[in-house]
DNA sequence: TTTCGGTTCGGATCGTGTTCCACACTCATA
DNA sequence: TATGAGTGTGGAACACGATCCGAACCGAAA
């Protein structure tokens, strides 16, 4: 399931949607075993080896559905804009919506970040599009301000990101923790200049 | 397996030990599928089930082996002493020793940021314990300095060291990258005194 | 319209993590 | 020493991700 729709059918790219939006609603009701792999053949309608020649695995099916889901949230973010007068006012605006809407889906992020924990390279060109959306959301939300590395801050964000949120479904971290450490990593890499 | 030795057979300890040592020498040959858990039963010689009383799966027995691992690295880097004038010097070549020893084992790291990445919540103690370790490192490698967070500098520290670990087994940074991002934040944290 | 190469389907099959079970063993206590 | 509760063993069985295969299907070129 490569992104580059081109040179699919129309009913190849449907079922690819269809695959995709069914992993993803059986993740948000029961987390990452409950995307069983024969379960998904069945409700989406199509048939389990056409969905090992889109996706290479389980793992990477979940992985493409999270890079859909930052994409659409980043559409729908870019539209509506992003308050907020400063640029750390804007970032902080941003991530602590990302968290709440992170947060009232725990059985999705459960199972995101267990696909996110495999090591299969097959994976990386959609690890690579989930970091740069969120690269993306954060650079936009800081836009065009001079004094800021916005690029080197989005990396920063961007390990906090998967590491906070890997700790808050592991049950290392309480409910709610996971925007404080966004919102305080953003002031401290944004808040404070630093000096070189 | 828990970590109070007490109540514990000198048998039962044994046994526990040879199954951890088992199970990273396997992982460090072939990474994460080549620690199959009936092989690790006959090469260690305990059975399988007894295994699974000793751990819940795969994940926690790996992670308890990482644990382990980062102890015993912890102690005799303690005793060797850490060479460094400043705080930031030290931390760096920490990080830089910790790196090259981590790098040198790609096989044994695939297996356990894999393993990682279960969200299992049984699982969350020894991730602890693995938390734990990096962050009395760092802390010891700072060491008694007043103007520095050392806290707060291990928490980050442990946020890069994770996500970067991850990125690095999973192909989407090349080598040698671990240890330059590990080193970055240390000057970023260290060297840049922050004003609040 | 026919043909043909690639695609999809249904379903069997395999491999491995995990669970379960009946039996043997160990060791602290009576 | 005898006993019984807990522990370990070997092995079968189960669940699910992944692979494979022959037949049906589709759609573009002739």
């Amino acid at each position: 399931m490569a992104d580059d729709a081109s040179s699919l059918t129309r009913a190849q790219r449907e079922r690819g949607i269809r695959v995709l939006e069914t992993a993803m609603r059986m993740a948000g009701e029961g987390g990452y075993e409950a995307v069983q792999m024969r379960a998904v053949a069945e409700q989406s309608g199509v048939a389990l080896g056409t969905i090992y020649r889109y996706f290479s695995g389980k793992d990477e099916l979940l992985i493409a559905g999270l890079a859909g889901w930052l994409r659409r949230s980043r559409r729908r973010i870019e539209a509506g804009g992003i308050s907020g007068g400063t640029p750390v006012e804007r970032l902080i605006n941003l991530l602590e919506q990302m968290a709440t809407r992170t947060q009232q889906r725990p059985m999705l992020m459960g199972a995101l970040v267990t696909a996110l924990g495999t090591t299969s390279t097959s994976a990386a060109p959609y690890k690579l599009e989930v970091e740069q959306e969120l690269r993306a959301l954060v650079v936009t939300a800081l836009g065009p301000s001079p004094d800021v590395d916005a690029e080197g801050v989005a990396r920063v964000i961007h390990h906090v990101w998967s590491s906070a949120l890997s700790r808050w479904v592991g049950g290392l971290a309480p409910d709610g923790s996971f925007g404080h450490e966004l919102t305080n990593a953003a002031r401290l890499l944004v808040g404070v200049p630093v000096r070189v």
